[in-house]
DNA sequence: GAGTGGTCTAGACCACGTA
DNA sequence: ACGTGGTCTAGACCACTCG
């Protein structure tokens, strides 16, 4: 028995979650439970349940009581969105364990002329108060919205284009970036690992204790101009980010003891 | 005002802090400054602050009080850890924003002999039991942990060489996987976004509120036997992935108006 | 109506740095 | 010595859903 008391509640409880002694889904003990058991006022045993929740382990489903969470993670491939890209034996491997297999899409599109805040300005190198065209997009998977994605065009790139038709292009935006003279030739991806903010909790309905991924895609040309930078948030317990690459040849270099 | 109070006070200090009016670094109200300016219990006061630290946007420093926390992450790149990988334009253009440079780093090092868990056991194919070697480190930078990485290797394939050493290994424990006889010819990454476990956080002495991302990379070898699992756990907050890639030329095919 | 969690109060004592 | 946050108590009232 060591530490505060509701840490020592809270430890007890993640422990049987961890161990599968509760399963995923089960319901834990009342709060009224934990008061009599361990003997503490509800301000403390309630104390323990929320910093559980804070961690995303468990849940409550007002006037149910306290649960378990369940994960059901989609695989996220940047490299594979809306390309064919080949999969490896090991990667087709994995992606039984959790795919998106039966579960039913579906989206919502909004077409909008913003200044964009700062980051996106600054990867699509625009002046302050240049404007640019976005496509905002929440996507569900049945019915739950699992990543916000916003996509920002350079107004001038892609004005009276269908890129700002707030409906789905079936050829896809990159392909109608590419006709109008701006085929991308790389894209640089960031990830930034964090909290939600109010709004992206309301909007993907995150959980208490949920982290998401902002994902920062920046495409740029064969000349090096950026032409579109995609910002999407992804929520934490609904993906798992993939990557594939190959190995390059070891040479004779310095330390690579690193990775 | 709309909300419970203590919502209400967290979302004025949370607007503070997102607009730049309390800078990161500077000292929040103490609680009965808040008790006092909104008429409410410390309990209450507490509430509102122990939000935000959830969120990772505070930190409480006794007996100082609450403050901003700040933010200086490092660039993690998969692709270029231990090998040259050139670097486009747009890449270096953002390495200069949050870099490393000027830093110290410095990593301690230890080698066991374990059963590993079943996520490690499972990406290196092996059976029930079998034993695995790890090579686990803790990496610091400017004396603070930023990163655990648990390298796994089949225990058969490394038995007796340099990898068993808890020493650094200078040309790189991949050379010497090569050595071997086993080239890894290609990698797996993934990346789990989540809420850390409680040994994670003072292992990495993470601030409450603080996720993580664990890659787990799985190197294979021509023949598509995997070879080394590396499970990395990264503060959320001092990390940036970064990922570069090509785009693969546009073909006929169905949407693509996806990522 | 009974039971659940959500919110809130008005105190209390403690450990710990700073001055 | 003082002020800070950390912990805890013993209540209270509310909204909500379920049987």
């Amino acid at each position: 028995m060591t530490g505060p008391k509701w840490q020592q509640i809270a430890d007890k409880l993640r422990a049987s979650i961890a161990d599968g002694t509760r399963a995923p889904g089960s319901q834990l003990p009342t709060e009224a439970d934990l008061v009599t058991k361990w003997a503490v006022s509800r301000p403390t045993a309630r104390q323990a349940l929320t910093a559980l929740a804070n961690e995303g382990l468990i849940t409550s489903r007002p006037p149910r009581g306290w649960f378990v969470r369940e994960r059901r993670p989609v695989y996220y491939r940047p490299q594979a969105e809306g390309h064919s890209v080949a999969t490896s034996p090991e990667m087709d491997s994995f992606m039984g364990e959790h795919s998106a297999e039966g579960r039913q899409p579906r989206q919502d599109i909004e077409v909008a002329i913003v200044t964009p805040v700062p980051p996106v300005a600054q990867r699509l190198r625009l002046e302050p108060g240049e404007a640019a065209v976005v496509r905002r997009r929440v996507r569900y998977l049945d019915g739950e919205p699992f990543n916000l994605n916003d996509s920002y065009f350079p107004r001038d790139l892609v004005a009276g284009s269908e890129i700002m038709d707030p409906a789905e292009i079936a050829r896809g935006a990159n392909r109608v970036l590419a006709e109008l003279g701006f085929r991308q030739e790389r894209v640089l991806d960031e990830f930034h690992v964090r909290m939600p903010t109010p709004q992206e909790v309301s909007r993907l309905a995150l959980a208490p204790g949920t982290p998401v991924a902002a994902h920062i895609a920046t495409g740029v040309t064969a000349e090096g101009k950026p032409v579109r930078v995609v910002h999407n948030v992804l929520a934490g317990d609904r993906h798992v980010i993939v990557y594939e690459r190959p190995m390059p040849p070891i040479e004779n270099t310095e330390s690579s003891d690193h990775e």
